[in-house]
DNA sequence: TTGAAAGCGCTAACAT
DNA sequence: ATGTTAGCGCTTTCAA
């Protein structure tokens, strides 16, 4: 906007430094093959004039755009608020940062955004793209696992098992929460769910059946929440109405806990002496609630990390295999 | 991963449907001076290969990535786990959705981050760039309003008035905030501070003492927090020590709130009795503390959206108008 | 309305 | 070690 000055090209710099332009690529991309002598010229020209290779030539000539995206499916645009997302874009950062490439966010939440991400998976605008939390039998997984770029999964989608995914253990972890209940004497135990169109709510209401059946007990009590606050404060109401006598609940996400909590104080009831609680992320916010929410660590950092990492194996051309992250069990207060 | 079948190019397409390779061209881009025989004959012809444009070939020939940045400066990659960006994603994603631009997201919080954030800037790596959040007096402030791309500031930085910038009224919020504390009779009022070295959370503070200027009360009752629930808790308890009669703070953001909160619970003091609080953010937590807190909305998803309008207005060679979006004192309970 | 041809700036195979 | 040459796939004058 200021000096309306064209960039320098390579053959720019390839003159000023009287080479020819094979020999400035060469050692723009230090390649052999260039004398000591030339190396240097080119290096001078290229400080002298300010070049900056041109990202999109480049990728022209290679065939590689030198990005890769992260791509959030689902049906709610501020389903991106939930602060899970932000930590895995942490961890697909620090990995990405340490390569050239760029990371594209796609937020593919409306019918729009879906068909763009549609289209960028066939129009290879990306050299890779890691896809979360995709919501029902969305044919987005089927046509996403055989794209003509590589793709990673984070978690699993219902009924489809990607060839490449990393995911948390998320069955194991309900199910060690679960278990901790009943060992600490619980015998009505409730839980209220996720979104069960996800392959992650599925599979922790199936951990917490998991423990229940193992210890014999009751796994009717259920209800549904979306992984929200206030989703969570109602099902822990509908919970209390059709079973007063409960005295614990597993909660398939923190959030949702938090708003469960919160209807269990205006019960009157004591967290955990009439009504145990664990829940599952252990978000920031799970050390501070009243009381301090015992729950299920799920390394989400991690989850970013080794997406990214897959990718790039991925991209490399190797064939790695799927990942499963452990989670583990955090004990506070309320259970 | 499948078939390891190009993808079809534009002269595949016009072989196909006997024209010339401009005349599909001019189809693709609906572009006029094509006859409805011809245009027919390219649509079908699109249609039976699966062509898509080529997105590098297309940004290279029109010097047009297709893409925008959103780069979010700062010294701790942690950071963006603040719920403020994601929903200000959000914003920005919601009205790139209604155009053909990518967005991609720079996370430049290390040195190699910062490095490449500033290389993307002269590179032309993207059309535009939207940038946030600059800590200190960042020599990047500068060198990106005097970038060869258009650049939109979130926020403004430190010691420098950019050319274009979307920011809230971070000092009137803070007044509004001061001033009902004074108004509800409030007399020994107190601040805890964000960062001072941004341009949020100076603002925040000159706003505070603004208010008890024309107030006629003591502004010196200050302490700093880092805008997190840890630093709120910590500042709480310093200035408890330092004046244990204090009877109001405002707080610059609704994290530090959720600490203070804690912090004056375990004091004994109760809110609002003893101490009115007002925090500033409006996040959704601060509907579900205890008490409900009175607090300072900014309109986070309209600077995000703002952002990407003026970034929009500015690549398409208009000079839009900074904007300073409004703030509003939301009543709750805490004051 | 149509098509030929010249780029966009870079890489890479090939010949020297 | 070095340079020549032919692309990468699209857009866009320009002349017809």
């Amino acid at each position: 906007m200021d000096a309306p000055r064209r960039q320098p090209t390579l053959d720019e710099v390839a003159e000023r430094a009287g080479v020819s332009r094979s020999a400035a690529s060469r050692v723009i991309n230090n390649a052999p093959h260039v004398s000591r002598a030339k190396r240097e010229a080119v290096r001078r020209a290229v400080d002298d004039l300010g070049y900056v290779p041109n990202a999109t030539a480049r990728a022209l000539a290679t065939q590689q755009v030198g990005a890769v995206v992260l791509a959030i499916s689902g049906d709610d645009p501020a389903m991106f608020a939930d602060p899970f997302f932000a930590e895995v874009v942490v961890g697909v950062n620090s990995v990405l940062e340490e390569t050239d490439l760029e990371l594209m966010l796609s937020l593919a939440t409306s019918t729009r955004g879906q068909a763009r991400l549609e289209q960028l998976l066939r129009t290879h605008q990306a050299d890779g793209v890691m896809l979360m939390s995709l919501h029902g039998d969305d044919p987005l997984a089927a046509l996403a696992d055989r794209a003509s770029v590589p793709v990673v999964f984070g978690g699993r989608p219902l009924n489809f098992e990607p060839r490449y995914y990393v995911d948390a253990d998320n069955r194991g972890g309900a199910r060690l929460a679960t278990e901790h209940l009943v060992k600490a004497g619980r015998r009505k135990i409730a839980t209220i769910t996720g979104r069960l169109d996800e392959g992650a709510g599925m599979a922790r209401l199936q951990g917490f059946q998991d423990a229940l059946a193992v210890a014999g007990l009751d796994s009717s009590l259920i209800d549904h929440g979306d992984f929200s606050e206030d989703g969570g404060s109602l099902a822990m109401s509908r919970l209390l109405e059709r079973t007063p006598d409960l005295d614990a609940v597993f909660i398939a996400s923190d959030q949702m806990a938090v708003g469960a909590l919160r209807t269990l104080a205006q019960s009157g009831r004591s967290v955990p002496a009439d009504v145990a609680i664990v829940g599952f992320n252990d978000l920031p916010s799970a050390r501070h609630t009243v009381p301090p929410l015992t729950t299920i660590n799920q390394p989400i950092h991690a989850l970013g990390r080794e997406m990214a990492r897959m990718l790039l194996s991925l991209m490399s051309g190797d064939h790695p295999s799927p990942l499963i992250l452990p989670t583990r069990l955090v004990l506070r207060d309320s259970a």
